[in-house]
DNA sequence: GCGATCAGGT
DNA sequence: CACACCTGATCGC
């Protein structure tokens, strides 16, 4: 649950996720996502008043936020205070006190979180710097990587501070498994089980909370079955999700509750009260969605747990796993990290010392690695040989890959998100979070040298992956960005090895089960429980290829964009937030905003200029002030070839291409190292000839 | 009657 | 397997 307290030391006059006490004073209002424990005060009387007395005062959020929040009648009156943006549309808003007539100008960019529908970060970038607000998020490792507008000029933004949701940031949280990995299993649970006959039926114990529609969706696609629910009204004009959802109990899977659903279960009683079909008893199974984690060095991954005769949990997290939240962090490499959450059972102490040696330290701007003396030495000829670990660099890396230098190319706006922190700046953030600071005595050296290596090999592994498909409505530069590639082994011979396999069993297919009442394929929780395990990438490769199919197949509307086919966690993730779920009400914005809605399958409406909506007496004007650089493509690190991936965004192998064998490239680099000509026979390597 | 807070449940 | 709710009791206005 969110500690968030609503206010961020740089940005003071803006509140998100927090309605009430302080925050009723602010200049404008955001909401990272429709979850009850991000929304304290938002109904409240106080902040209603406020609202009818300063009528300047905005709520921003996606537009899917704002579809649902308005759903429900008891925030019906924010209905003309709220402005939707756009995901990954720079956006300006003036912040005006009204009393003093004062202004502040900030722009916010949206990006996609990955917690529910219509989750997003908050990136804000204005005088006091840049600083990233998570919300809740679920990012697979990598991913973080892939979203151009926390980037500039090939690299991340100079970021002062994240607040960051640190739910399951403890080491006990280690690896949770991806999105794709829990939704396969839970796939084929589902298929064992309503294959077997027409009154087979599963319940999927869900919470009251956005963030199961993906699953919802996936399960109604693959088997052609929509989801019972209990109300679909909010997701009236999200029709990718509408579509798999009805409010007919005549169907095979449920997702509707009642108060008392287990006793029902207890009972064969579905929530919405079925026992039968056609005066035919139904035989259901419970599937309750739960977080489960494993440390850091297990390798079993049992995704589905059997917890009674006809009921299962199976694995399922919203939130970032502790090692995700790791790689986020020290990708972004920000000054200060704030936890948002505490985890039960720790402590913020233990939090911060966590998030420390992933950030920078506070009073160097410019990383010191501690390798410089390898620079001193290539200066100078002079061996040092007081320092082993300078052999760690043996090509000389004189500038940071990951950070920003001092003096990037300015934005060409009049926000400079160059750190402009003041010294007192520390003590400012104690005070106004009484949160973590970034203790640059602390970070230390080793803390820079371990960071470049991760943001190095981090880089090297996901920078280079085609996202973007022609056509589909990623951001306009990813076309460039594939075009100037160098084509690299990685990307186009993925390994297999970053994903923790140890040699699974694959699942029986459905037509193994028996006669009995529940799923052979899965044992009882007692300790032996094997269970759907971890599977590997190219399984969920192969997975979400079959979903691509049934798309294709089933459904005149295409649901997902292309991009989103290319994984289950794309599906589970991005779509969540980008095309997938983006609702098609028209909105009275701006014009600026309508353009980008109307256009947004086309190259213009991902028009990097920053958007700028009507905020605090702010007549709408329509500006394209680019800021964004042409290119972003990502920097070459080297590469972590231990790197644990949780990601279900598997880079594709290149159609009909294989993984060189070790002999042909012992071949290849032996012809190099001599300067020798490459004779390539039969398998031409078009990675090699050139 | 409403809201805030807490305890307890899933 | 620890989320994001829900319900109900109590207190204060």
């Amino acid at each position: 649950m969110s500690s968030f307290q609503g206010q961020m030391a740089e940005y003071p006059n803006i509140s998100i996720d927090r309605f009430d006490r302080e925050n009723l004073k602010a200049r404008a209002y955001f909401l990272s996502h429709c979850h009850k424990d991000h929304m304290k005060g938002l109904r409240a009387p106080a902040l209603q008043r406020r609202l009818e007395c300063s009528l300047k005062v905005y709520l921003y959020c996606s537009p899917v936020t704002k579809e649902l929040l308005l759903t429900s009648p008891k925030y019906r009156f924010w209905e003309k205070r709220i402005i939707s943006i756009e995901i990954e549309t720079p956006t300006q808003i003036s912040l005006v006190d009204e009393a003093s007539g004062e202004k502040e100008e900030i722009v916010v960019t949206l990006l996609p979180a990955g917690h529910c529908p219509g989750s997003v970060m908050f990136l804000f970038e204005g005088d006091n710097g840049t600083v990233l607000y998570t919300g809740d998020f679920r990012l697979a490792k990598g991913e973080t990587s892939r979203m151009e507008l926390l980037h500039y000029g090939g690299r991340v933004k100079d970021i002062q501070s994240v607040y960051l949701d640190t739910t399951f940031c403890d080491p006990r949280f280690y690896q949770i498994p991806s999105r794709g990995e829990c939704l396969s299993g839970i796939l084929e649970l589902v298929r064992s089980w309503i294959t077997r006959s027409p009154y087979h039926v599963v319940w999927l114990n869900c919470k009251a909370a956005y963030g199961y529609e993906y699953l919802f969706t996936n399960l109604s696609e693959e088997f052609g079955v929509q989801v019972h629910v209990d109300r679909l009204d909010m997701f009236r004009n999200m029709p990718d999700i509408l579509h798999h959802l009805t409010t007919d109990r005549n169907t095979q899977i449920h997702a509707c509750r009642h108060p008392k659903a287990e006793e029902y279960f207890q009972w064969n009683k579905l929530p919405c009260g079925i026992t039968s079909k056609s005066r035919i008893p139904l035989h259901t199974i419970s599937i309750k969605p739960s977080t489960m984690w494993f440390g850091e060095r297990t390798r079993k991954t049992n995704i589905i747990v059997r917890t009674g005769e006809s009921s299962y949990r199976a694995c399922f997290s919203f939130h970032s796993s502790y090692s995700e939240i790791k790689d986020f962090l020290s990708y972004i490499c920000p000054v200060n990290a704030y936890p948002n959450v505490i985890p039960m059972g720790t402590t913020v102490d233990k939090v911060i010392e966590i998030l420390k040696p992933l950030c920078r330290a506070s009073q160097n701007t410019e990383p010191k690695y501690k390798p410089l003396g390898k620079l001193k030495r290539a200066r100078t000829t002079a061996l040092d040989s007081e320092e082993e670990e300078d052999d760690l660099f043996d090509d000389p890396l004189p500038v940071p890959l990951r950070h920003r230098v001092p003096n990037q190319p300015a934005l060409h706006r009049e926000v400079l998100p160059t750190a402009a922190v003041s010294p007192d700046q520390p003590e400012k953030l104690r005070q106004s979070t009484g949160c973590f600071i970034a203790d640059s005595m602390q970070t230390s050296l080793c803390t820079n040298f371990i960071d470049c290596e991760e943001s190095n090999s981090e880089s090297e592994e996901e920078s280079h992956i085609p996202v973007s498909s022609p056509g589909d409505p990623g951001p306009v530069t990813h076309q460039q960005k594939v075009a100037e590639e160098v084509p690299q082994w990685e990307v186009f011979f993925k390994r297999n090895d970053d994903v923790p396999d140890d040699g699974l069993e694959n699942l029986p297919s459905s037509a193994e089960a028996g006669d009995a009442q529940s799923p052979q394929l899965f044992s009882d929780s007692d300790g032996e429980s094997t269970h759907i395990s971890s599977q590997n990438s190219s399984q969920s490769t192969h997975i979400s290829e079959q979903g691509s199919q049934g798309w294709d197949s089933q459904s005149d509307t295409v649901l997902l964009s292309s991009q989103d086919r290319n994984s289950l966690e794309t599906k589970g993730a991005t779509s969540l937030n980008k095309s997938g779920y983006r609702p098609r009400i028209n909105e009275n914005v701006s014009a600026s905003q309508t353009e980008q809605k109307d256009t947004q399958s086309d190259l213009k409406s991902r028009d990097p200029g920053v958007n700028i909506v009507p905020s605090a007496a702010e007549p709408t004007t329509l500006s394209s002030r680019k800021h964004i650089p042409q290119d972003t493509r990502l920097l070459n690190h080297s590469t972590n070839a231990d790197s644990q991936s949780s990601s279900d965004f598997e880079i594709p192998s290149t159609p009909e291409a294989e993984l060189p064998k070790q002999e042909h490239l012992q071949y290849f680099y032996e012809k190099l190292a001599t300067g020798e000509s490459i004779i390539v026979e039969k398998r031409k390597s078009s990675l090699l000839d050139t």
